[in-house]
DNA sequence: ATAGGGTTAG
């Protein structure tokens, strides 16, 4: 369409003259003034500009001026241009001003210039309207450029100049730039401009300056409530969802009215936090500012509510909002997939007036973090048979499902996808194909990738790879790349956790403190994951004490670390702590699973408490409700066989609920052999020989 | 006549 209004203005034949207009073009006019009004205030712009465009003279500058500023599609601002150009080959320099922004706004950024190129005379309005759009249309670069032309020519700028540049230097995150135009808005002696101030404030802070930004927001006497939202927002965004919470608890202490994005920013802050008590306390004061029912508000409670698994909370805010626009349902959709009702969250995604790539994401999200991989494949084909738009989250996410299902084959095609349609530098798009070929045990091909995206690599990369390697026994590589990781990135918790377990594999003791060491020298979180992890290591490494140690350190002990601690003591052979740390979880407790009983079990086996070892199998279903699994049997069997308990064999053997293996029968035999039980041995024979036939 | 901020999905 570029080039469209300049040609539409040419076609035109030349205008009557104004002179010769009669009184009775006069009246229509002010006739039809009134219609055009009438139609504005009834919301439908396109029939106020077709009755303008089919009428053969020109209307008040006003009129156009109006019309300009509501222009919100690109026909009627087609018609309009013409329309004025038409009756008027020379327009005020202001109603082209206002031409121009009804471009920008609309995104014809190239209609924007050729007109902006095309005028005779210039004002600073000019010159403003034309950085603001390109501004906005993310031509930061460009926008900058027109900054310097205009004060090349000798045009001032003014406070509205000066506020859209700030702009561009969002766009284009120069701090350099905007440090620079910060200085500008100093020599023109527009510091006390509190639109300046927190354009400023925005700029540092979409720069990742927090300090200068916060030093900004210091030095405003009254921040308005713009202000506010800007700096918390920015926050929440380098990651300081902390000081984004307290900045908004701040806010209300001097008394400012927060706007329903600030709430949805302070509530968004909370959901990173997982802070239920803050996030509700938002809710309250969201209720009391009467902004319950609002989309913005109510879309951000439902995320919040979500990521604290309240979706219960989350529905009834759903069902009080006034009107539900597309976000608010992708919330609700998405709140149910995130919390494990992908059947709900597929209801309500199938009675969605509307979807977008978003509500199309959200709902294959839910499948791929249920791990339900044939219900993501299905909808994935729907959305290929249906010809839905995707993006680089729903290509991620294709290739999640293609590792979940270990399907090199379909991963390989949508690399070969993600190729052809240059989507390769993102980030996103490029860790899930590393991911992918790692865990379809395609080493090779995850290694080119890894090299090949080199220019972009984070921390997720480097332990996408660091896990390939550690998954596939490949435990030297994982620790070397551990190494060299730290050249480009800073490694994570849950490099930490991949590590360890490498180490306590392989028995690297060494590697394993010094691994120990880094995390505490450098002042790591020790969570549950890393805390398991190095009573795993210790323990596989036959360093018994520290393991204990660390165990005994922790401020809350879950499953998984009582269960790291259980199968270390087992791993060495002390099947007496084992069978105390059993007692002691019971009293914290904590419910075990077939993990924990694979240990107490071994334990009875180490210690010879056949008695209790039969015990403890008898209360896995009585008792914790944990189904017995073919190593518990297994181990339930050599616990007979070992201290040649006949009848208890002979008993367990018969009765159990599954088939007995191959491994179970032979270990059966050997033992029948040795204890000379003929019967029970030629039974075991005849089981074996039937199996194998 | 013209300015700043901003909700959802991984």
């Amino acid at each position: 369409m570029s080039g469209a209004s300049i040609l539409n203005r040419f076609i035109f034949k030349v205008p009557p003259n104004l002179k010769t207009q009669t009184h009775t073009h006069q009246a229509a006019s002010k006739h039809l003034v009134e219609t055009i009004l009438n139609h504005i205030k009834a919301d439908s712009l396109s029939k106020a500009v077709s009755v303008l465009f089919n009428s053969p003279f020109t209307f008040p500058f006003s009129l156009y001026a109006r019309l300009f500023k509501l222009c919100s599609s690109n026909l009627a601002l087609l018609k309009l241009e013409s329309h004025l150009f038409t009756f008027n080959p020379s327009p005020p320099v202001f109603l082209v001003n206002r031409a121009i922004e009804a471009y920008g706004a609309c995104g014809f950024l190239n209609d924007a210039k050729k007109l902006f190129g095309a005028m005779r005379q210039r004002d600073g309005g000019s010159w403003n309207a034309i950085i603001k759009a390109c501004a906005q249309l993310g031509s930061g670069e460009e926008a900058l450029g027109l900054f310097s032309d205009m004060r090349l020519q000798g045009v001032c700028p003014n406070e509205i100049t000066l506020a859209s540049v700030l702009g561009s230097c969002g766009v284009v995150l120069d701090l350099f730039v905007s440090r620079q135009v910060h200085g500008l808005v100093l020599k023109y002696g527009f510091y006390e401009n509190v639109i300046l101030r927190s354009s400023l404030v925005d700029v540092y802070g979409k720069c990742g300056d927090m300090d200068e930004a916060r030093r900004m927001f210091d030095e405003i006497d009254c921040p308005n409530e713009v202000t506010w939202n800007v700096i918390i927002r920015r926050y929440l965004e380098v990651g300081d969802v902390h000081e984004a919470v307290v900045m908004f608890f701040k806010m209300f202490r001097v008394n400012t009215r927060p706007l329903s994005y600030t709430l949805s920013n302070a509530l968004l802050a909370c959901s990173g936090l997982f802070a239920l008590e803050e996030g509700m306390q938002i809710h309250g004061l969201a209720a009391k500012l009467s902004f319950d029912g609002d989309a913005v508000v109510s879309s951000s409670l439902i995320g919040m509510y979500a990521k604290c698994g309240k979706v219960g909370n989350a529905r009834r805010i759903f069902d009080q909002i006034s009107s539900r626009d597309l976000i608010c349902w992708t919330s609700m959709v998405s709140a149910y997939a995130m919390t494990g009702g992908t059947r709900e969250a597929r209801e309500l995604f199938n009675k969605m007036p509307e979807r977008n790539v978003v509500s199309w994401n959200a709902m294959l999200a839910g499948y791929t973090r249920n791990l339900q991989w044939e219900e993501a494949l299905d909808f994935v084909l729907l959305m290929c048979r249906t010809a839905k738009p995707m993006d680089s989250v729903t290509l991620g996410l294709v290739l999640n499902v293609c590792a979940g299902l270990s399907d090199l084959e379909l991963g390989k095609q949508v690399h070969g996808f993600i190729y052809r349609h240059g989507i390769y530098s993102n980030i996103f798009v490029g860790n899930a194909l590393l991911d992918m070929y790692g865990k379809c045990g395609n080493l090779k091909s995850a290694g080119v990738w890894f090299y090949q995206m080199s220019q972009s690599r984070d921390c997720i990369s480097w332990n996408a790879l660091l896990t390939s390697y550690a998954r596939h026994q490949r435990s030297e590589q994982a620790i070397s790349t551990f190494g060299e990781m730290q050249w480009q990135t800073k490694p994570s918790e849950f490099t930490f956790g991949t590590l360890l377990t490498v180490c306590a594999n392989i028995g690297a003791i060494d590697q394993g403190k010094q691994i120990h060491g880094f995390i505490v020298r450098n002042g790591y979180l020790i969570d549950t994951v890393i805390r398991g992890a190095l009573v795993c290591m210790y323990s596989k490494c036959h360093h018994l004490l520290y393991a204990l140690l660390i165990f005994r350190e922790a401020a809350s002990r879950d499953l998984i670390l009582w269960n790291s601690m259980i199968l270390g003591c087992c791993h060495n052979r002390m099947g007496k702590e084992v069978l105390r740390l059993f007692k002691f979880m019971e009293e914290e407790g904590v419910q075990p699973d077939h993990v924990t009983f694979r240990g107490v079990l071994r334990a009875c086996l180490s210690e010879g408490r056949v008695k209790l070892g039969m015990q403890y199998f008898d209360s896995m279903s009585d008792k914790y409700y944990v189904m017995p699994q073919l190593e518990h049997y297994e181990c339930m069997i050599e616990l007979f066989c070992k201290f040649g308990c006949k009848k208890e064999l002979k008993q367990f053997i018969k009765g159990m609920s599954c088939e007995p293996t191959n491994p179970m029968l032979t270990k059966v035999i050997d033992a029948c052999r040795e204890y000379g039980w003929t019967r029970l041995g030629e039974w075991a024979a005849e089981r074996l020989k039937e199996l194998n036939a």
